[in-house]
DNA sequence: CGGTTAACGGGACAGTCGTTCCGTTAGGAT
DNA sequence: ATCCTAACGGAACGACTGTCCCGTTAACCG
């Protein structure tokens, strides 16, 4: 018998029950994430939670970062798809509401919160959080692009930067503050971001 | 004998071997928090490198939130004091190389990415986090007035909101990506918070 | 529809973490 | 210099986390 690195459980069945229990596993980890936070969190009581057995949950992540890692890719796939709205300002507003409401909902904000601590915990789930806003930033680059196609913003601004911009200053102040995150703050990151593309500070 | 909420150990007599045990386990625990992180962190371990029993560090800090909570002061209080250029542009690159600089350096980077995470777990170690950002907003601040009453930037802008501006990005940076941050990400900071701040962005 | 086996579930086990107890050391006051 | 006790250190203890083992269930294939 040759000694082969068997493939990840949940891989060669992905069907039925297995399916079941993973969205069940997931959704127990968001429910007790928002309770505890991602210190408290306990594979046991996420475990019994999903009315699963706890090996199950040991198995098929091994740790809580990887399972918040796979809860991330997970939201990663049901993230809204931008507006469009044909005006820069318009569009960065449009987003800036978006990440501020996300934020300041207690579950969701909550997930957010949690999920950077993992990231800062485990390389898997720093790389699946990369990768989420990638994705993200991808989503929301071509408002820019267009902006500068049409004449809006100066030829050579880096999109994703301004996009990465608007979204800056709401994190920072999640992180660092205790001031709500409301909609005037999401304003004002728009529009500062905007007059700063626009003044020429994202050029390459 | 009444029952009374007896003071924090450490506080009666804060002088000679207290002071020292302080030190060491700060010492210990900054060296255990670059190698391993926050995720990582054994009391045991710190106790071990400071010389220290293990019964000494739960009794005075009582777990890792706490024990980075009093880092995070004991960082504070050596905070470097702004420089004084004159200019608006020259003061706001100043900062943000600054914040470039500190949280570039693999020691300082890891105790800032530590104490984040410890602020989302504990909420002493939040109220430490929100102090220094305080501290450090509060000794920037000053630079943006300046400008604002020499007429470079508009009348009723906010000064802390344009300080913290030129932070945001870098610390998004930090926690969503995998780049470097080197000065040219710190000079693109200052220059957009500089051009946003220019076009009223930060006004109340 | 029946067989094969991936995946699950419960229980037992070991290692670790944080707490408690109590004797010892040394800071501060007289 | 001497006393008092805050603070420290070592050891034992209990709880909990993660792993292993093996019997059971149900997904996929013919």
């Amino acid at each position: 018998m040759v000694e082969e690195s068997q493939p990840t459980p949940g891989t060669v069945r992905p069907g039925g029950r297995t399916a079941r229990v993973r969205a069940a596993v997931l959704r127990a980890a968001e429910d007790a994430l928002v309770e505890h936070g991602f210190a408290g969190l306990d594979l046991g009581d996420i475990a019994q939670r999903a009315g699963v057995g706890r090996t199950t949950v040991y198995r098929r992540w091994g740790g809580t970062s990887a399972l918040v890692a796979d809860l991330l890719a997970d939201m990663a796939e049901q993230s809204l798809p931008r507006t469009r709205s044909g005006s820069l300002a318009e569009d960065l507003r449009a987003n800036a509401r978006l990440v501020q409401r996300t934020l300041a909902d207690p579950r969701q904000g909550g997930l957010f919160r949690a999920v950077i601590v993992a990231a800062n915990c485990d390389t898997g789930a720093a790389q699946a959080l990369r990768r989420f806003y990638e994705a993200r930033v991808a989503e929301w680059a071509p408002c820019v692009a267009e902006a500068v196609e049409r004449g809006e913003l100066p030829a050579g601004t880096d999109p994703a930067e301004v996009v990465r911009a608007v979204s800056a200053p709401l994190y920072y102040r999640m992180l660092t503050t205790a001031d709500p995150l409301d909609e005037a703050a999401a304003d004002r990151a728009a529009a500062a971001a905007g007059a700063a593309a626009r003044a020429g500070a994202y050029c390459r």
